[in-house]
DNA sequence: GACAAGTAAGACAAATTGTCTTAGGGTGGT
DNA sequence: ACCACCCTAAGACAATTTGTCTTACTTGTC
């Protein structure tokens, strides 16, 4: 089993935007995306990438067609989650308090933000803290 | 001039790391921590290391001894700014709000944590918004 | 049965990254 | 003076990654 955990690469990302504004696409349609005009050296290109990103489980690929058709297999949510987790793995121990910190101390909130925060903060202290999650 | 730009390597982050705790070290002092019991061959890594360091702009260099120092020229703090905006950049059209909503969403957050997390908004309450700072 | 379009497989160079070797300089001890 | 030692400087090296492209084969259609 060829390792899973790799992350997606700048030229895969492209083609995950792709899908996550699309939803299910062919080669062809992502290629119209990302490569106006392109030939078939580009259309190849994506066929790669496509090819990638489903050894490493990051896109689903349906065979049951002429044309295969492709769909994200994680959403542009949990690949923020997954880079932040290993953000933190690297730089804070595995916590993901102090990027939380950070951003709030760091980031100019907009009123607007602001009200939007405590009212997020609100809603958690209603669910409970699932189990096994660490800091 | 060498790109500057370019991100801090795995190997890399383990020298800064050293640097961070110890503060001002040789390369001598730095393997002591990184391969105890390290031969030559780490000491050149190390010594590598810094020089891909220095060039980067990641670290000063004090030449004035015989045996040069070290030193970060950018903090913890600063990377995990520097990231955190790369990645907003790639996954969030570079606004760092979704990253602040992503991680209040999704980490459970202890009850300190919450009375923390509204300490900090309150005081960016006062705090006017910086010229130029985006969302 | 030939063509168009698709899939499958892999070649390729460039860049990156971690590691190691070698050469040379200055210092101190004897 | 000489030697041993530790340091810097420079670069060799293989492994891997990454983006790109070529080629060969398959299949449905007219």
């Amino acid at each position: 089993m060829a390792r899973s955990y790799r992350d997606i690469t700048d030229a895969e990302l492209a083609v995950m935007q792709v899908l996550w504004e699309r939803g299910e696409s062919s080669i062809r349609q992502i290629c119209h995306v990302l490569y106006p005009g392109g030939g078939p050296s580009q259309y190849a290109t994506v066929q790669k990438l496509l090819e990638r990103l489903e050894a490493k489980d990051f896109v689903y690929r349906d065979r049951t067609q002429q044309v295969h058709l492709f769909r994200p297999a994680l959403g542009r949510e949990e690949l923020i989650g997954r880079r932040l987790r290993s953000l933190a793995e690297q730089l804070c121990g595995g916590s993901l308090t102090p990027l939380l910190t950070h951003l709030v101390k760091t980031k100019a909130l907009t009123p607007q933000e602001r009200a939007e925060l405590r009212a997020l903060i609100e809603q958690s202290e209603n669910t409970p803290r699932r189990r096994g999650s660490k800091g």
